[in-house]
DNA sequence: GCGTCGATGGCA
DNA sequence: GCCATCGACGCG
C-alpha cells in the first residue's frame, strides 16, 4: 500500500517528520519522464532556537519558506555550487524543515543519491523549486507501510559552529541502505 | 582509508 | 566572511 504523503503528515514535527520520512519514495515528474528514489537518510531542523538551523536567523528572504506552511520545498544554494533539498514541517510559523540527504534509485534507473548535493543534482530539483507544493503533481513523495526500514539515528552533518545543537541526534538513516552518506563516528 | 584543500556564489 | 558539500590529491 502506497498513498502521496499530505499537509497533515507533513505537520508533524521536524524530528518525528524527518524519521517517518525514511524510506518514503521522492517521485519527479520531469521532462515526461518520473524519477523516483527511496529516501535512506535525513536531518531534522527544529525552528529559531536551533543554532544550526537557517530560521535561528529569523525572517529573511532566504528563510521566509521555512515559515510558511508544511509540506513546501526549501531548497537553496550553498557552497556555490550544490543545491540542497528541504521539506518545510511542523504547524505554520515554527520555522522547522526536515534536508534529505540520501535516497537510493528504484526502478532500475541508475544514479548516486548518496549526499544532500548529488542527490538534488540527479533528480533535477532545481532553485526555481523552493517554496513549491510538495502535495501537488510535479514533485511529491509517497509512503509506502510495507517498506521497514532499519532506522537508526546520529548526530548531524557540518554543523559543527551549532554550540549544543551540534551534537543532537537529529539525522535518520537506513541502516540497511548502501547509500546513507556518512556513518556515525563512534 | 583518511585528512586536507579548493571550487564558487548567495547571503547577511 | 561565512557556509546543512564534493571530489581530487597526497600520503605510505
Amino acid at each position: 500500500m502506497t498513498r502521496k504523503i499530505t499537509h497533515s503528515f507533513y505537520q508533524q514535527d521536524a524530528e518525528t517528520l524527518a524519521r517517518d520520512l525514511i524510506g518514503s519514495v521522492i517521485v519527479h515528474r520531469r521532462r515526461s519522464r518520473i524519477y523516483r528514489a527511496r529516501i535512506v537518510e535525513t536531518e531534522a531542523y527544529m525552528g529559531p532556537d536551533d543554532l544550526a538551523s537557517h530560521s535561528s536567523k529569523g525572517r529573511t528572504k532566504r528563510t521566509e519558506v521555512m515559515f510558511g506552511p508544511a509540506g513546501r520545498a526549501y531548497v537553496y544554494l550553498i557552497y556555490g555550487m550544490y543545491l540542497m533539498f528541504n521539506i518545510v514541517a511542523g504547524v505554520t510559523g515554527s520555522g522547522q524543515a526536515v534536508l534529505i540527504r540520501a535516497a537510493e534509485p528504484i526502478d532500475g534507473w541508475k544514479a548516486d543519491l548518496s549526499g544532500p548535493g548529488k542527490l538534488t543534482r540527479a533528480l533535477g530539483i532545481a532553485r526555481s523549486m523552493n517554496g513549491l507544493d510538495l502535495t501537488g503533481s510535479r514533485l511529491y513523495l509517497l509512503r509506502n507501510s510495507r517498506y521497514q526500514p532499519q532506522i537508526r539515528k546520529a548526530k548531524r552533518i557540518g554543523v559543527d559552529y551549532a554550540g549544543e545543537w551540534q551534537h543532537k541526534k537529529l539525522r535518520f538513516f537506513d541502516d540497511s541502505s548502501a547509500a546513507v552518506s556518512h556513518r556515525p563516528g563512534t
